[in-house]
DNA sequence: AGTCGCCTTTGGCCTGGAAT
DNA sequence: ATTCCAGGCCAAAGGCGACT
């Protein structure tokens, strides 16, 4: 209804909408109509066998999966804290339990959560696989982020015996929020508390949660992350430089 | 049967309001 | 009048429930 009134101006409109086209022509403008980006190869060189593992630990093939998936020290990164809702316990009581109070807290039922969380957990996966690809630094920025993000699920799980559930933005220090003795919050806390709640800040307790699997998961993505970052950035780093970067700058310097 | 909002991170961009 | 900053929007994928 509204698409005749509205005034769009994107190069693929100059071009297919035939007012804009015999106008421009008509002024002897010529929108720059980018060509299709061209595909560029770089070498990795000697980078190439810690490349190859570190892709195969944040991101395994379904296949590999599937061959290791009885063999306990195949190792892959889970994702695990971005998806506690995997780990409910089996016990189908507790289960309604939960489902009931996360529907009159947060209006949305244990199982919409559980969907949402597994699309999450992989999504965020393949977040890390393309900063991974993007490039050095920006591996190591969002290595750095998401390490700092599971200590502190950790952290918050061991203080409070809960789970965090925060959408948007960074999860606070469990320590600011629960450090004061004696209960006697102060404002500024309380108001802190009341603005996360807004966004839709809450807990889940752990009695509803397999304890060993989600904390052993946790720690395990956590060790993989930091085991990582040492091969690439630590005490003797196998990356010296960013055989991308360095390639990309060649070619700019020749053009 | 089809549409839409939810939810995650990143970085560019924009806005409104406060400080200089 | 200018600068600064916090906060919000947007895209990417996709399972699920609510709704039409």
């Amino acid at each position: 209804m509204i698409s005749p009134l509205v005034v769009r101006r994107s190069r693929l409109d100059l071009e297919d909408i035939p007012e804009y086209r015999e106008d421009l022509k008509r002024q002897h403008i010529y929108p720059t109509i980018p060509e299709a980006p061209i595909e560029l190869g770089y070498n990795l060189n000697e980078v190439k066998d810690l490349y190859l593992r570190t892709l195969d630990l944040i991101s395994p093939s379904d296949e590999d999966k599937e061959k290791h998936k009885a063999d306990p020290a195949f190792r892959y990164f889970k994702a695990s804290r971005y998806k506690p809702t995997e780990y409910i316990v089996p016990n189908e009581n507790l289960r309604k339990e939960l489902d009931k109070e996360l529907n009159e807290k947060m209006g949305t039922g244990l199982y919409m959560l559980a969907g949402r969380q597994g699309v999450v957990s992989d999504f965020m996966r393949r977040l890390l696989v393309r900063r991974f690809e993007s490039s050095v630094a920006a591996f190591r920025e969002s290595l750095k982020m998401m390490i700092d993000s599971f200590e502190r699920i950790q952290a918050w799980i061991e203080k409070r015996d809960k789970v965090p559930v925060y959408k948007r933005g960074i999860l606070p220090d469990v320590e600011d929020f629960y450090e004061t003795s004696d209960d006697d919050l102060t404002e500024e806390i309380t108001a802190m508390f009341e603005k996360y709640q807004d966004r839709g800040f809450f807990e889940i307790d752990m009695k509803y949660i397999q304890r060993e699997k989600f904390m052993a998961d946790i720690q395990s993505d956590l060790q993989l992350l930091k085991d990582i970052r040492t091969e690439w950035f630590g005490e003797e780093p196998q990356i010296q430089f960013d055989y991308k970067l360095d390639a990309f700058r060649k070619l700019l310097k020749k053009l």
